[in-house]
DNA sequence: TAGACCCAATCC
DNA sequence: GATTGGGTCTAC
C-alpha cells in the first residue's frame, strides 16, 4: 500500500502543507499526478501528489501510529505526471522565494484545463460554445445589471455568454425572452503558414552585440538599445544560433497584443515550429498548445508572463522583450516576476537569458553595471533616422490652452491637425493608472462612490451607467444628486472615452479609434483597433499605454501625451521610473516609417527631470539622478521588498494585528531589516474585510523568507487574521 | 426559546 | 475553501 503527500487544491496558507492518503490500486501514481480525495466534510476536491512511500501498515495501524484516520483517495486523475522533474523543482524554488502557497504556483504553472483544480474536470473537449443574441431591448422591469448586460449584448450582435454578464444576470435575462441563446463551434488556434524569408543582415552595432551576448560568460544578459534599433533582429540571429545547436528557445513579451507579430517573425525565419501559448487563448486552444509543447513538437514558445512555465526542454535561450514592463510581474498570487522566474529556469537548463530594453528596469541596469549579467548596447536607430522631436508644453500656462477642449494644447491640436491633413497619423496617449475620473454633484460637491468598496464611480458613454472600476458595481445615472436634489451633476476629469468624445465634438471629420483596457475584455477587439489603425482606418488613436509599446506604425509621426504628471503623484518609489518610462517609450513610437516623427508631452511640471529627461530619451542621465533618490532612501536596486498585507473583518484587530506582526518580525534578530508601516492601502477594504500592509526592507537577511513563512503557518488564520506576502513588490 | 447570525477551528 | 458546531443575539 502507498501512502500519498498531497496538496489540497484550495490556495490559502494554512493549508500549504501536504495532507496524507492512501492508494492500493493499479492505476500508476507517482509525484506529479492529480488525485481526487475527500478532505473534511467535502466530497471532491484536486489534489497533487508531492510524494510518494510505500507502508507494510494497514489502515489501522496507521490510524493508531498517526493519531489521526488517514482516508483512501477516490481516484487517480491523470496517466501520466502533469509536470516533469525541471517543473517540478521549479514550483518548488518559486513556492519559496515569493512565499507563495505551493498548489497556488501549481495552478499558475498550468493551462485552465490541467490545473489542480476541481474545475479542471470540465475539460477543454467541449465543441460548441454558447453565444447570445438580443432579442428584445426594451428595458422594462430590468434590474440595472441587467440593463448593463442587455446593452452590452445588442451592442455587439453575437457576444460569448460568458462575457455578457454572470450566470444570474443572463439567466434572468434569458427567461425574460430579452437574449437567446446561439450555439456556435468553437474556435480553434488557427496557426498561419508564412512563407519564409531569408534572414536580414544585422548592421555593425547589431552585430556587434550579437557577438557580445553569445560571447558573454554571464548566463543572464542585458541588451539595451534605443527604440528602433532592431533588438528583434538580434533575438531572431541569436535564436538561430541556439536552434542549431539543437536547444530551443522560450521568447517572452510584455503584452498578449505583441504576440501575433513575434510568432510572425520566428514563423517567417524558421522551419521550426513555433508554439503560442498566453492567457487569452480559449481553454481548448491553451491545452492544445500546452500539450503539443510538452510532446517536444515545438521548438520555439512565444507568449506572454505565464509563457515562461512552458514545458519546453533543452532550452538555450529565454528572451524577454521589454524586460522593464510591469506586466512581468503577476498581481496576484503567486506574486512571480517572470524574469526572476526566467532566471531561475536558465540556471537548470546551463541556458542564457536575454532581457531586452531601450530603458532597462533599475533591478536590471544595476545589475548590468556591477558585473553580475552581461552588457550589450545599440546605440543608434536600425534605418539611422533621426530621434523625434520632442517638445514639453506648459500647461499651467493658461495662454496656450484651447478653450473649447480645455484638456488640449493649441500647439498639439495644430500639429495634430497638420499630420492628418498631410495623411499621416498621430497617437495620443493617456496615462489613466491610479487615476480615476469621478462624477459629482456641482452644487454640493457630492461625490458618486461605490456602496462597496469607496472606490469613485465612473460615467461609461457606451451604455449610459455608472460603473466601479473596482469591485464591477453598476448603477443608473443619477438624475438628482442625493444628498442635495439639485441637477447639475457633472463629470469631472478625463479617460479615453472622453477624449474621444471631445475631439469628435471639435473635429467632426477626424476619424478617431480607441484602445484601452475596457476594449480590450472582449477578445480578438485590441487586435482588431490595432489592424485597423494599421490600415489607416483611423487617423488618430487613442489610448493608455497598451499603445506605446511595441508596435510599429509607418504612417505615425505624431505621438501627444495629454498629461504626463499622473504618474508622478502615484504614491511609489516607482513614479519617476514609470512616468520616464512612459514618455521615452512613446516618444520613440513616433517616426518608424520614412517621415521624421514628432512627440508633444503636455505636462504641469514641465521641469521635472522624469519629464524633460523622458522628453530627451535620456536613459542614462535619469539612471544616474534617479540612482541617487534610491540610494538615499534605500529602495530597489539598493535593497529588497516584501510587502505584507494584513487582512481582517474587524478593523481593529486588523490593526492590532499589523502591529504585533511588526514587533514579531524587528524581534525575531535579523541585522539590517527595517519594517515600515502600517499603513492602510489605497483600497482599505475588500469584500468584508478591512487591509493593512507592512513593508519589509532589507539589504541582506539571510533566512528571512523561511522566517516570515513560518510564521505565516504559524499565525496565519488565528484570530480571523490573514496575512500574505508579494516579495518585489511592483507599486510600493 | 427557536431560529438567525457570526466566528473560529478543522480538514490527512 | 467549505463546513460545522457552538456561542450570542433577537424577535415574539
Amino acid at each position: 500500500m502507498k501512502i500519498l503527500d498531497v496538496f489540497i487544491q484550495h490556495a490559502k496558507s494554512s493549508l500549504n502543507k501536504p495532507f496524507s492518503y492512501l492508494y492500493d490500486g493499479d492505476a500508476p501514481i507517482g509525484v506529479g499526478y492529480r488525485v481526487l480525495v475527500s478532505f473534511g466534510k467535502q466530497e471532491r476536491l484536486m489534489g497533487f501528489v508531492a510524494r510518494v512511500s510505500e507502508t507494510n501498515l494497514t489502515a489501522k495501524e496507521l490510524e493508531e501510529a498517526n493519531g489521526f484516520r488517514i482516508e483512501f483517495i477516490h481516484s487517480v486523475v491523470d496517466k501520466e505526471p502533469l509536470l516533469n522533474d525541471e517543473l517540478l523543482q521549479l514550483a518548488d524554488e518559486v513556492s519559496q522565494y515569493y512565499i507563495a502557497p505551493k498548489i497556488s504556483v501549481l495552478q499558475a504553472m498550468l493551462p485552465q484545463s490541467l490545473k489542480p483544480s476541481i474545475s479542471s474536470l470540465r475539460g477543454p473537449k467541449i465543441a460548441y460554445e454558447d453565444y447570445l443574441e438580443a432579442v428584445d431591448v426594451d428595458e422594462d422591469g430590468l434590474t440595472d445589471k441587467q440593463i448593463e448586460s442587455l446593452r452590452l449584448v445588442a451592442k455587439s450582435e453575437l457576444i460569448l455568454k460568458r462575457e455578457a454578464g454572470t450566470p444570474a444576470i443572463v439567466n434572468a435575462l434569458l427567461k425574460k425572452g430579452k437574449v437567446r441563446i446561439v450555439k456556435r463551434e468553437k474556435q480553434r488556434l488557427h496557426l498561419e503558414e508564412y512563407e519564409k524569408e531569408r534572414p536580414h543582415d544585422l548592421n555593425f552595432e547589431q552585430l556587434r552585440a550579437y557577438e557580445d551576448i553569445l560571447n558573454s560568460d554571464k548566463d543572464v544578459v542585458l541588451l539595451q538599445g534605443v527604440t528602433g534599433s532592431g533588438k528583434t533582429e538580434v533575438y531572431l540571429h541569436l535564436s538561430e544560433e541556439y536552434l542549431k545547436m539543437g536547444k530551443n528557445i522560450l521568447m517572452l513579451v510584455p503584452e498578449i497584443s505583441l504576440t501575433p507579430r513575434m510568432v510572425e517573425y520566428f514563423s517567417r525565419r524558421f522551419q521550426s515550429k513555433v508554439a503560442i501559448l498566453h492567457s487569452e487563448l480559449t481553454p481548448a486552444e491553451k491545452y492544445d498548445e500546452y500539450r503539443r509543447i510538452a510532446k517536444g513538437e515545438a521548438q520555439v514558445v512565444v507568449g506572454a508572463r505565464s509563457a515562461v512555465f512552458a514545458p519546453l526542454s533543452d532550452i538555450g535561450l529565454i528572451i524577454l522583450d521589454e524586460e522593464h514592463v510591469e506586466s512581468y510581474k503577476q498581481d496576484g498570487q503567486p506574486h512571480y516576476h517572470a524574469r526572476e522566474v526566467a532566471i531561475m529556469r536558465a540556471k537548470h537548463f546551463g541556458a542564457k537569458v536575454l532581457l531586452g530594453s531601450a530603458t532597462p528596469s533599475f533591478e536590471t541596469k544595476a545589475r548590468a553595471m556591477k558585473g553580475v549579467y552581461g552588457y550589450a548596447t545599440i546605440l543608434h536607430r536600425a534605418n539611422a533616422q533621426e530621434l523625434p522631436a520632442t517638445e514639453i508644453i506648459d500647461l499651467t500656462d493658461k495662454t496656450i490652452v484651447d478653450r473649447q477642449t480645455k484638456i488640449f494644447s493649441k500647439p498639439l491640436l495644430d500639429k495634430m491637425m497638420e499630420k492628418v491633413g498631410k495623411g499621416e497619423q498621430a497617437i495620443l496617449l493617456i496615462n489613466r493608472r491610479g487615476y480615476s475620473s469621478y462624477v459629482s454633484c456641482s452644487r454640493c460637491g457630492h461625490i458618486f462612490s461605490c456602496p462597496g468598496c469607496r472606490g469613485n464611480l465612473t460615467y461609461h458613454k457606451e451604455d449610459g451607467m455608472l460603473k466601479c472600476h473596482h469591485c464591477g458595481y453598476v448603477a443608473q445615472y443619477p438624475e438628482v444628486c442625493p444628498e442635495c436634489g439639485s441637477t447639475q451633476i457633472m463629470r469631472v476629469g478625463f479617460g479615453t472615452e472622453r477624449i474621444c468624445k471631445i475631439l469628435n465634438e471639435r473635429f467632426p471629420e477626424l476619424r478617431v479609434g480607441r484602445l484601452d483596457s475596457d476594449i480590450g475584455k472582449v477578445r480578438n477587439n485590441v487586435q482588431k483597433t490595432l489592424d485597423a489603425f494599421k490600415r489607416h482606418e483611423y487617423d488618430v488613436l487613442v489610448g493608455t499605454q497598451m499603445i506605446a509599446k511595441g508596435h510599429d506604425f509607418p504612417l505615425v509621426t505624431l505621438v501627444g501625451v495629454v498629461l504626463a504628471d499622473i504618474g508622478l503623484s502615484l504614491p511609489s518609489f516607482r513614479a519617476n521610473e514609470t512616468t520616464f518610462e512612459l514618455i521615452a517609450q512613446c516618444v520613440g513610437r513616433s517616426g518608424r516609417g520614412e517621415s521624421k516623427g514628432e512627440a508633444l508631452i503636455q505636462t504641469y511640471n514641465p521641469t521635472h527631470f522624469a519629464i524633460t529627461l523622458g522628453a530627451e530619451q535620456n536613459y542614462e542621465a535619469f539612471y544616474r539622478r534617479e540612482m541617487q533618490n534610491r540610494h538615499i532612501s534605500l529602495y530597489p536596486p539598493y535593497a529588497f521588498l516584501i510587502a505584507i498585507s494584513i487582512s481582517a473583518k474587524s478593523e481593529e484587530k486588523c490593526v492590532q494585528a499589523s502591529h504585533a506582526l511588526k514587533d514579531e518580525i524587528l524581534k525575531a534578530g535579523f541585522e539590517d531589516v527595517t519594517v515600515l508601516g502600517p499603513v492602510t492601502p489605497y483600497f482599505s477594504i475588500v469584500g468584508d474585510r478591512h487591509q493593512r500592509s507592512l513593508l519589509v526592507k532589507y539589504k541582506k537577511a539571510p533566512g528571512i523568507k523561511k522566517y516570515l513563512s513560518d510564521l505565516q503557518a504559524e499565525m496565519s488564520g488565528k484570530g480571523g487574521v490573514e496575512f500574505g506576502f508579494d516579495v518585489d513588490p511592483i507599486d510600493y
